[in-house]
This record gives structure tokens, sequence and C-alpha cells, in this order.
DNA sequence: CCACGCAACTTGACGCTGTCAAGATATGAC
DNA sequence: GTCATATCTTGACAGCGTCAAGTTGCGTGG
């Protein structure tokens, strides 16, 4: 009847990034809205008041699993950016590439971080890493900026097109799996796109 | 003390259609995240289980909602498309005017539709709406849809950019409501894209 | 006009949830 | 070894979705 030991968890400071791990496993398994505080802790078999201690509410364990989001959305762009050519255009392919890498890597996840909940915005680390993957998008946009426009059109065109396909990809893919068949490549429909901007010199 | 008199509501089937504007009042209040069967209950002056009756679920209530919202959508599409210019360039364009007077008019109607939760597919006012929306994207594409090329490559650059140009501003909007000032202009954005593809013959 | 039947609710209960207060325990400092 | 404090547990509370069972009122048949 020991069922769990009492104190079964060592105290070195793990449990916050346990808790977020199971977060991460419930949304994997039930969707953004399955997210629970207690089953968090039951999966880090801890007391289920224990996430109470680490986080200040279901709002703050919402942010420590956003910023693990982030944080993978950022390295998934990084990696492929790393692998490619040095050449605007490549970077700017591995960037939208990385971006779908962790879309469809993980969707869960990314649908949870831009489902439009409120995170807490007085929490740094999330400030930091979520405005981290807009500078890298910044970045490999800047190369195809025309002299006399603002950069944001051009990194709100390329921005809007790859998030729209990945987020329609996601939730429809959802709804409807078997849609995957026919759903068109990424390269041939931005392959259009691609054709309306130019490296500005 | 005759807080509510008992059974105040008349019972002539308006009760779902109250029932579904309480949950969209509630989306406007609290987010998606708000919505609750008790509170909608309230709203609407009957039990905590009344809408229990009507909808068998918390979801199917999210259903209904989501026709609402879907309804709605469609509206916005067809308005913009009537008082526009029958060219098929100045009809796609009030199509994307229409999707983005939808998201910043209903907001979060927006988001809730495109949450990737997941909705009751067999729910078939649902259905047909949901796939009227695609149906008037679709139709308004097939001008550009080049003879070699599917049609899903042009409808998708279409629905991807203007899809995701609405999600990012309304997700970004509600984080930061102060950024709408630098935020490009719609017209701007996609003038980029409109250099990229062209009537067919 | 009245009784009956069924649709549209209400009431009550259950286990789940987040959150808080108060108690217990382990770990590092002295 | 004892003590302080960070880390957890226990217990309680209100609110949630959902189901079962009871109640009400409207329409229909006589």
């Amino acid at each position: 009847m020991t069922d769990v030991p009492t104190h079964s968890r060592k105290r070195d400071g793990s449990l916050p990034n346990a808790l977020v791990d199971a977060g991460i496993e419930l949304l994997r398994e039930r969707g953004s809205g399955g997210l629970s505080l207690r089953e968090c802790a039951a999966k880090a078999n801890v007391s289920h008041s224990a996430p109470g201690y680490h986080f200040k509410n279901l709002k703050g364990l919402a942010t420590a699993i956003a910023t693990r989001g982030f944080s993978h959305f950022v390295d998934a762009m990084e990696k492929r950016c790393q692998s490619a050519d040095p050449d605007p255009r490549a970077q700017l392919e591995a960037i939208c590439q990385g971006y779908l890498d962790f879309a469809s890597g993980q969707p869960e996840l990314f649908l949870f971080i831009f489902s439009g909940q409120q995170f807490d915005k007085d929490n740094a680390p999330f400030e930091v890493v979520a405005s981290k993957a807009y500078a890298i998008l910044r970045e490999a946009c800047e190369p195809f900026v025309p002299k006399d426009s603002s950069p944001e059109e051009i990194e709100f065109l390329i921005w809007s097109l790859v998030h729209g396909f990945a987020h329609l990809s996601m939730t429809r893919k959802k709804d409807n799996p078997k849609l995957g068949q026919t759903w068109p490549d990424f390269d041939a429909v931005f392959s259009h796109l691609f054709k309306s901007i130019t490296v500005q010199e």
C-alpha cells in the first residue's frame, strides 16, 4: 500500500522543469485546453498544490511552458540556418523551413504559444525568448527590404505567409487528419512569393 | 426577495440562441479560455444545467458558437464582395478586406474559431458554414490559377497570407495594445504579393 | 373544460479544477 | 547537533462539467 513514498522527490530545484515537461506532455495528449496544475503535479509525483509554490498561477505555468515553446521555436530556425547556404534567399528559406519544422514537430506546443491566450508579460525569460524569435525573422528579411519602404512591410509579408501556412496546416490537419494528402507543398506555395521579392543590392 | 421568478423565461425555443449570445459575450469579456456553461446559463437567466439539455456538452455549445462565428465571417466577406468591382483582383481584395474586417471587428470570436480546438465534426450546420467560408475564398482565387498548377497553390498562398496577417495582428495586439501604431497596413503588405500573381488569360 | 403526455426546464449530487492557509520535512549553515 | 528556511504536503473552499431524478407548463385529445 506504499503507493508513493512521502517526499520521494529530492529537493534539488528540478521540480519547475519537471512540471513544464509534464505540462508539455499533457498538451500533446489533450490539446491546449487540457492543461491542469493538478495533473502536472501528479505526473511529476508531487502533491496537488506543489506547483503553486513555484508558479503563482496556472497562467504562471502556462508562461513557463510557452517560454520553452519559444525556445524550441528559436532552436528550430537556427538549426536550419546553420546548415544552409549564407546566401540571403537560402537563409530566408531556412527560417521558413525551421518555422514549419517546429509547427509540424510539436503542433500542440506551436498552437499553444500562438493561441492568443495571455501570458505573464512581466516574466523576463519569456519576453527575452519571444522577442528573439522575432529578431531572427527580422534579420533574415533585412536584405530584401527596398530602400524606400519600411522593413515591416517585408517582414509581415514573410511572417504572415509562413505563420498562416503553419497555423492553417496545424488547425486543419487536426480537424481532418486525412486531409494531409491534398495539402500543397510549402515550396510550391512560397515559390510564388519569392518571385515578388528580390535582394536589394 | 423575488430574485428571479421561477421559470421567468418563456419556453419559445429561444434559449439555444440566447446561450450562444451569452457565450460570445463571455468570449469578449474573458477570452477563449473563459467560456463556461454555468456562466452562460446565468447570463441567460436559466439554471446551471439548462444548457445541457440543448447542447450535449461544453463542446456542443462551443460548436454552436463557432457556427455563428463562421457565419459572421462569411457575411463579412460577402458584404465586401458585393460593394466591390466585379474585376477578379478587386474581388480578391474584397475577400481579404472582409477577412480582416471580421478579425478586427470580433477578435475573440476570430481567435476562437481558429483556436485549433476540436468542434463537433458531426454537427451539420457547422460543417456547412465552415466549408462555405473556404468555398468563397476558393472561388475568388480561381481566376488566378495558372493552367499548369493545382488551384491549392494559389489558394494557400492567399489564404495563408491573409490568415497569417489577421492571426498575428490579433494575437500580438492582444499581447501589446500599444503596438497598433507601428503595424504595417494590409494594403502595403499585400501589394508585394499581388505583383506575383496575375489573372490567367 | 379537463386530463394527460411530453418537451423544457430545475434541483441536487458527484468528482474534477485552481487557489489559499496552515502544517510538516529535509537540507544547508553554524 | 540544532536551527532556519526553502520546499513541499494536507486540508479546505468555491466554481466547474456532467449526469440522474424531479418539476413545470404547454399542447393535444377527449
